[in-house]
DNA sequence: CTGTTAGCGCTTTCAT
DNA sequence: ATGAAAGCGCTAACAG
């Protein structure tokens, strides 16, 4: 910078006035400094800027995601990125992985860099640091899941609610047993969705039955497991519910692998990518990732920008698309496992 | 800073040190500036320290993405944010949507933020801007496309013998008439498959009809339409070569629809989630995103650490898929479009 | 082992 | 309308 000045004839402060655009400079002058740059390729460095501007924002924000693989982060980090774009702000994301630590680890390199801003998806387990950085006056907005505390803006999907609604679609076929398949107990929205089952069952005055449940399961292969115990209880489903799009798939591929994919009702949470192509087709409990992520992103820019206001919590509804999977009857047979064993249906 | 070192009693040099690591501190000294730190909740601040830094190291990388909603880009990052995460290294993705504009304004506000690499995903048409960056001293993988000019460390997928692999699967298979649905012309990826259906189309001995080949589709809905237009030519295809993953989607989907999806033969290229569970299950040219995120990152990261070797080009092999719609026979009757107009064909 | 001084690249403040 | 000087938070270089 110091050489764009010299070769144009002018002091640094005209020349930062010309990068920044800012108004007062001859047109003239203006003109030389220009040139001046594009000669020498000069490049504004916007940490040096950052750091004597008031305030200092570094025009960056943080998103921590559990996994920027999965369909749904993927989707939420997506619509993030659009609206911190249009702000000319970059996105910097973090996948954590459920582990508490690496969330630590990187809430606190996202202090370090001083990022405007954080949108985070919390794992489960403890979040003092989460409330530490925000007291320290950090913008935090949680998304999909609650932070376990108050005092934060926090944008969640109606978890409850849609699992109650999935579980009752399954009850009003005409299920009885009904298994359950959720992810990591402790976290928010797993808990959440189980409550929603639960209390599904009990409107339908049905007890929960332990055999038919599990929970803490992860990825595709665990859906699958899980779905393979349940179904080898003494007194088997004959629907499941399966409460996160891995758990889902697990559970459609295992049933498809051992043939029983019209006869097993499913409904799963969170929808997924060719759901509808599936035979049969995959009836969920949508969830809206883009409409989660633009609140989100819209809520933490309004605190950058000065909102002091309390506390928002605002809850995304989950919407039911009925595909086929769960609309099947419930079979009167007891339930064999294997292939190829003839089966009265009714 | 100041107040840490004021209250520990030390000097500002001594926080640095113990804030950094380095060694060369009384213990007891060194004790009371992490007390002081804890009491008044400093935190360090990179920026300001990169700035003085020799080199100025942010410790960030930028990755230009086609979309990081697409499954394809969304492992690439995964595995290149988990590598600069080994490293403390932070990853700042963009989506730029083969839009040639957002590409270069995202390459822009990278040299501005002082990333210390580039790992990018060309879009289609002029990288002028890319070798300016790069010849300005960025350290800058390209990966998954060509950046169209040499000079540059690149990571690409061998799309032509990947593609040429795939429709000779068909041939084989005894399909004379295959057509071929491929994105953006102008992209070497796609220019790549479709010279590779090509050539195995020239190795057949079998002329290329226009009338089968459908270029420049986009998305889903788009290869559908691309699907459906093709079958529509006065002398169909019996089996369809999709160049990428969001095509085959579309294609399936549209195979289903008109209820021909076991009488169509499809190979498609890259792999996608559930294409084993689809019905046919879908044969595919798979790519391995994370293998190419890992080299790219791997030869960034060389480079950041001052390699200055002549520029590499790496290539990553695919792999056939054998599932089921690659490995249908070409149908006998005339193919019938829309639903029940009988046609002869021979 | 510890502290002082200078200065990274930029923008503020205040003069001219 | 333009510029000189001071300083953002930190660390390199050199003292003590």
């Amino acid at each position: 910078m110091r050489d764009v000045a010299a070769r144009a004839g002018a002091s640094l402060k005209t020349v930062s006035r010309v990068v920044n655009g800012e108004p007062g400079v001859t047109p003239g002058l203006e003109q030389r400094v220009r040139l001046a740059i594009e000669h020498l390729g000069y490049r504004h460095h916007l940490p040096a800027s950052s750091l004597r501007r008031g305030g200092g924002r570094t025009e960056s924000i943080g998103l921590l995601l559990e996994d920027v693989g999965n369909p749904f982060s993927s989707r939420l980090q997506r619509v993030v990125e659009q609206v911190a774009r249009e702000r000319g702000v970059m996105t910097v994301a973090v996948s954590c992985d459920e582990d508490p630590q690496r969330e630590r680890d990187a809430l606190a390199a996202f202090m370090t860099r001083r990022v405007d801003g954080i949108i985070v998806m919390p794992a489960k387990g403890d979040h003092s640091h989460l409330r530490a950085e925000h007291e320290a006056g950090m913008p935090i907005v949680a998304v999909d899941r609650s932070p376990g505390f108050a005092g934060i803006d926090t944008v969640l999907v109606d978890n409850q609610a849609g699992a109650r609604r999935g579980a009752d679609h399954l009850l009003a076929r005409g299920h009885v047993r009904v298994g359950f398949v959720g992810n990591h107990a402790g976290l928010s929205t797993a808990d959440q969705r189980y409550a929603g089952y639960r209390s599904a069952l009990k409107g339908a005055g049905i007890p929960v039955d332990p055999a038919l449940v599990a929970r803490s399961v992860t990825g595709i292969a665990g859906g699958g497991e899980a779905a393979a115990r349940l179904l080898e209880a003494p007194d088997p489903p004959t629907a499941l519910f399966t409460a996160q799009n891995l758990l889902t798939i697990g559970a459609v591929e295992f049933l498809r692998a051992i043939g029983r994919q019209h006869e097993i009702a499913l409904v799963g949470f969170d929808d997924f990518l060719l759901a509808d192509l599936l035979d049969p087709a995959v009836t969920v409990v949508a969830q809206d990732p883009s409409e989660l992520g633009a609140r989100a992103a819209r809520r933490l820019f309004a605190r950058i920008d000065g909102d002091a206001s309390p506390p928002h919590r605002d809850v995304v509804r989950t919407r039911l698309i009925i595909r086929g999977s769960g609309e099947l009857e419930p079979t009167r047979t007891n339930s064999r496992k294997g292939l190829g064993t003839a089966r009265v249906r009714e």
